[in-house]
DNA sequence: GATGAATGAGTCTTCATTCAT
DNA sequence: TATGAATGAAGACTCATTCAT
């Protein structure tokens, strides 16, 4: 991981960003195929061709949107080296700039759980709560080295990573805030939650 | 409004609810009309006699829903005096309140903004506002008191209320936590969003 | 039953009559919903609205075909009094007619097995098993009684049963043979397979 | 011809003897080129290279079945020397083996004469008129020379053919009948057919 | 109000077939 | 020959909606 602030384009295959598109507009039971393939200037059955079915483009979509995430995160936990209280920083700042940076990823996955199928879904989950695993054990050690005061880990994990999910539904390139100010007023709110003793 | 405290069964006809549990479920686009008449016990013209269509029965459900969180978090507001701390805190506990009663309300609401007609976007948009403006009206109200320290009060009314929101997606009643336990957590977290001064 | 030789006009449903053609002419597989729903006058989903499948409507076609045959010939049977050579001759007169008036009934249902779902199958099979068993008891009662000298009835019975099968893929009405020339040719054929004594 | 009684493997190439099975198992219509290839062990183009479309492949595969069966039936009549009894006997015989040692085969050249293209029809009936002619000279010998007293040889030779043919629907090798008994009833009841009048 | 029957347009998916490599 | 990629047409089936009764 050269620079987990940064997120390029992503590395989805061009059907799969062609349906993230349609999915984000229209949601999975309301994207059809036929739109999907002409938004990916394929065939239907060239489309078919690619992936097996509608499911298996929701799959590898989410897939590829929550392994990049957890790329990134670990990257930015691994970057803070000893200090917890950066840890649990880096880890919110990758987080934010995840969801502003692949707004439609992170709002395709979250909002399609109850359309995956189950094999699907229980991946996805795994892989939110490794994610949530990552903050919170930032967390713990953070009470531990008594940086924070945190009586909840788990609960207050879970609210800064929904805080930051819920970024990619407001948030706009080159709306009023930009990327530094959201990253910025997101850590503020997160070191609070935990109690942060420092600052 | 007796109790701003108190959630007791919603107000929506048989219908609106049947098609409630099947949008939570499936969404608006995975819900058909004779799913939703078979879950209200009626026949699919049966359904139409009461709605006109399937996009009525969204507009009919979102509306009930924002009305009465908006008639529930002003109740609050009100029933706090002068106090801005207390006003803000009522807000919040209100917010949490609701979202644990009435989630598959909210998490409709939220979640199939995406498939409303304009004006019922529209509409549905202009309630969801209001509720932020309210929480942002009592942010201010706090920093010119002196209560709060927030620099951002709209960007932090945003905040609180994704983090509200986001606790239907994952609040079940009969589980580890309270609601008691929920509300009491998330009055920690917006307090400490909003630079509460007091303990 | 009025009359074992006689049968009138078959009592399918419309739908059902006008896929029997179709199924005919071009078998299960090659069968389109759409070309049945034309045959029978029906839209699509009008055709959807009587049958929940093809599958189903194969279903219906072959146990409506099969019942009849089973009703006939047992009618058949029972008007045969005591005389096994004439209970035997009656059931096999019975079934030449029958394949001769259901050409397209036994067709389909001889030819599409393979076609049949697990359980629509084993309940054809049950069916032309208890043909099959009811020529073989009226042999078994014929050599009991002296009148047949065949020694594997079971046997016999297949091939007698085949025998008839066989007549609705060559038998047109209007051709060269009447319907009494091939019921006598085929009690002929019965007879001489199974040792009958007499002339 | 070595040994009209032996039919050892089949001299099909690979792919069509994978076709022959899937066509067996599904039907004309049922098969998939993609389900064909695959048994074969072929890429779909690869299939294509041998067989310019689907229907060729029915139409090698329906040609190839008859064509032996012709060759064997001719060698059995042949091998019978001047008696027409015996040239009867051993038609009837090598039929019988037949059907059982290439059960697919005759099984689907007898059921998707529908599938066929016409001249394809065309060949596949002008092969089986053959055979049945084969019979029928085979039966007017037996009764010009008093062995037999068939009143309608063109019927008998159907109705036997149709007979033998039947017996790839049921037969299975290591079943309760060995070839051997089921030659034996087979031969019984054509001769009873006829009116044989030796034993 | 409820019901049985109906439908045009759409759903996802697969078909047989082709072609550049 | 084999392969990966592609496609127009069609497959079975369901959609939201309507209407006579």
């Amino acid at each position: 991981m050269d620079n987990w602030r940064e997120f390029g384009t992503d590395e989805l295959t061009p059907p799969l960003r062609a349906a993230l598109g349609v999915f984000a507009r229209h949601g999975y039971h309301g994207a059809s195929i036929r739109t999907i393939a002409e938004a990916a200037g394929l065939s239907v059955p060239g489309l078919y061709h690619h992936y097996r079915s509608k499911q298996a483009i929701l799959a590898a979509l989410v897939d590829a949107a929550m392994a990049e995430m957890l790329t990134h995160t670990a990257a930015a936990a691994e970057d803070a080296g000893d200090s917890p209280a950066t840890r649990f920083a880096n880890i919110v700042e990758c987080l934010a700039r995840f969801h502003m940076a692949r707004r439609d990823h992170a709002f395709v996955a979250s909002t399609e759980m109850r359309s995956m199928d189950p094999d699907v879904r229980a991946h996805h989950i795994s892989q939110r709560d490794a994610q949530q695993t990552m903050i919170e054990d930032a967390i713990r050690a953070g009470v531990d080295a008594g940086d924070f005061t945190c009586r909840h880990p788990e609960d207050a994990a879970r609210a800064i990573a929904s805080l930051c999910v819920s970024i990619a539904s407001w948030y706009r390139p080159g709306g009023p805030l930009t990327a530094d100010d959201v990253v910025a007023r997101h850590l503020g709110y997160a070191r609070a939650m935990v109690g942060a003793t420092e600052a």
